[in-house]
DNA sequence: ATACATTGTACTATAATATGGAATAACTAT
DNA sequence: ATAGTTATTCCATATTATAGTACAATGTAT
């Protein structure tokens, strides 16, 4: 492991809590001696990766970042994106495209609901995937195995009174999503918020991706998912088939 | 400047132009030994800047580089977004955030027109600042030496007819964008591609950022292109006020 | 107004690190 | 079966990143 690699990366990873920061700061939050820190900093700023504040006091991260950040996954996202704006035109509600991360999913890709009750996530954020309906589609095309191996690591929490938080819980919810061909969320991660999930499955038929619709519960009745999972699992096979699984 | 960190870069920078590499080929591509880029590709892969595709065969760029993207200048596009969103409803045309970068302009945001004719960009791409709207807008927020060292620097090249390719053209173009307080872009960069900008100040009252109304020229007559560039002064001011500029 | 912190930045010797050679193992293609 | 790829491991060496010290430029408190 390249050391000063991997301390680049720390520093980079120290603006996920704040936007700014200065040098005596970020060599604070990363432990290094201030002239390493400098060091690092000055080369990551000359690659495009940190820029100076207009008044020359502090460290943001980079456009090139942006730029690279942007062609991460281009080609499965271009494929998706059209089928979600259907998805979206169809309900009217926030569609998603993510990416298994470990023991997450990170939101690729994201159509917000016209409606004006929104749901708070952005691209980028990445949820457990054992409460969000997502997680569960993605783990429901792996082995059993597998998926043990996943829970075993995974350390639960109960974010609602809804939210499944044991290994057996889950792995039922598991059969029951391999039975059904789709998953669902009903406010297992948030209160009142709802989603309908499939897998978009790879020539191995295991799955690194999903796609899902959610809503507000109050409009996520039974008969609306209904109609939303048959249409979803068209729309995996057809997402499928044009990534060239 | 911190060798491996630069030539980490240099590997990252290979997925500009495919998206899947094996050890060798990048090895080719950057021009240092193949046990050197496999040390360096197997710490990028570790900080889960690459990963494996799943045939184990080639790597591609990894899911933390895509959040660390989405982390760059966070605040001004959350800020800016809704902005966007009321433009793309007033006008029905692709709405864009710009960031200037050096001698061009980096697409932060853009909101596509719901009309079927679409326009090709997407986030994270660049074009030059003399022949976008977007780019004059920026130039025209400067000082006149500061826009002679960029026209200096530039390389013009003819896009389509109506390109200008002399620093005189383009000087004089952004004096009438002072005059006006917005600027346009009839066909400059693409035959049949029209665009209103202005920039957002900062402070210094230079611009970093600008926004933009772009469509197809048989769209964006000379009246509609008057009533986009009065909502685009107004929310400009708006948004500087609110970046706390 | 003066002294005291605290910031970013430059320089340098040293030790630790990344480097690239050579050699091997795993595949592909012929 | 064989040759020519590929990815991967190991290791000695020299280069490179490191952290200590020092300084200058701010900003803050007295």
């Amino acid at each position: 492991m390249i050391q000063s690699l991997e301390r680049a990366l720390m520093i980079l990873k120290c603006f996920e809590a704040k936007e700014e920061l200065g040098v005596t700061e970020i060599s604070k939050e990363v432990a290094l001696h201030k002239s390493t820190t400098f060091n690092l900093i000055t080369s990551l700023e000359k690659l495009g990766l940190l820029e100076k504040t207009k008044d020359e006091k502090k460290y943001r991260l980079g456009l090139e970042l942006f730029r690279l950040g942007t062609l991460v996954n281009a080609s499965v996202r271009t494929v998706t994106r059209p089928y979600l704006e259907q998805l979206s035109e169809s309900y009217l509600e926030t569609v998603n495209l993510v990416k298994r991360n470990d023991l997450d999913v990170v939101y690729l890709e994201k159509l917000e609901s016209p409606h004006s009750m929104r749901i708070g996530t952005k691209e980028g954020q990445q949820f457990p995937l054992y409460c969000t309906a997502v997680g569960k589609a993605i783990m429901a095309t792996l082995d059993d195995d597998e998926v043990m191996d996943i829970l075993d690591k995974t350390l639960f929490k109960q974010y609602t009174k809804y939210t499944l938080i044991t290994k057996e819980e889950v792995m039922a919810q598991i059969q029951l999503v391999r039975h059904q061909g789709y998953a669902e969320d009903i406010q297992e991660f948030e209160e009142g918020l709802t989603c309908v999930a499939v897998a978009i499955r790879n020539h191995y038929g295991k799955a690194e991706y999903a796609i899902s619709v959610s809503g507000p519960s109050t409009r996520m009745k039974k008969d609306f998912r209904s109609k939303i999972s048959n249409t979803l699992v068209e729309v995996s096979k057809e997402i499928s088939r044009r990534i060239g699984y």
